[in-house]
DNA sequence: ATAATATATTTATATATTTGCATTTGTCTA
DNA sequence: TAGACAAATGCAAATATATAAATATATTAT
């Protein structure tokens, strides 16, 4: 299938996804889990700096929208990248910003 | 530098270009700009059937955030990619909806 | 069962985005 | 210069998103 052929669906699909990263916070966010790390609420929390109920919002989404997986464990919920190759999006748009 | 110590400006402007790219007319609008490819704002309103003023408008967020380059010539604004990897962004998260 | 800790949800307010109509500006041609 | 065509802009209404305070839920340990 050629990727031009995108039904609106897909261009939805796509446009949600890429709007769940287009946040400065959770660009962040996506920054401190490469290479496959697993981080908790409260130590993203602590790393950026904002509001625990903030930083769960911002998980929701990225999980909700594909981002994200998360896994329970004990009272920490653990979150991670569903595909390595998604913060190969956060590098690319990033190193622009380097230049 | 680390891609890790992005500054709070850093982390904005990498997500307005994401916000840019984030819409699925603009998705769809940057499928039709690969390859180098140059097409005018009418072309664009014809091929995806939304107004002209609204095709503008996005034609004008792209090229806002660094995403798109125009040039006029005679009547016509040609736009298309300013850096050619950005279509990578496109393809990568267009694939994962078509899995 | 109760307390402590971690996470998620609800709610309200503020802010931003999308869209199309109407208008304006820019460019070419007769 | 007038008319036609292409593109951009101003505006307003509808919709969506961000944030944080307060509250609720889940899990563990005592």
């Amino acid at each position: 299938m050629n990727i031009k052929d995108l039904t609106i669906e897909q261009l939805e699909e796509a446009a949600n996804m890429l709007k769940a990263i287009a946040h400065p916070m959770r660009i962040a966010i996506l920054n401190y889990l490469d290479d496959g790390k697993k981080l908790t609420v409260t130590e993203i929390h602590e790393l950026l700096k904002i509001e625990q109920s903030t930083t769960s919002h911002h998980l929701g989404i990225l999980k909700d929208k594909g981002v994200l997986s998360s896994k329970r464990e004990g009272k920490n919920t653990y979150y991670f990248l569903k595909h390595a190759n998604l913060s190969n999006i956060v590098n690319c748009v990033s190193k622009c910003t380097m230049g």
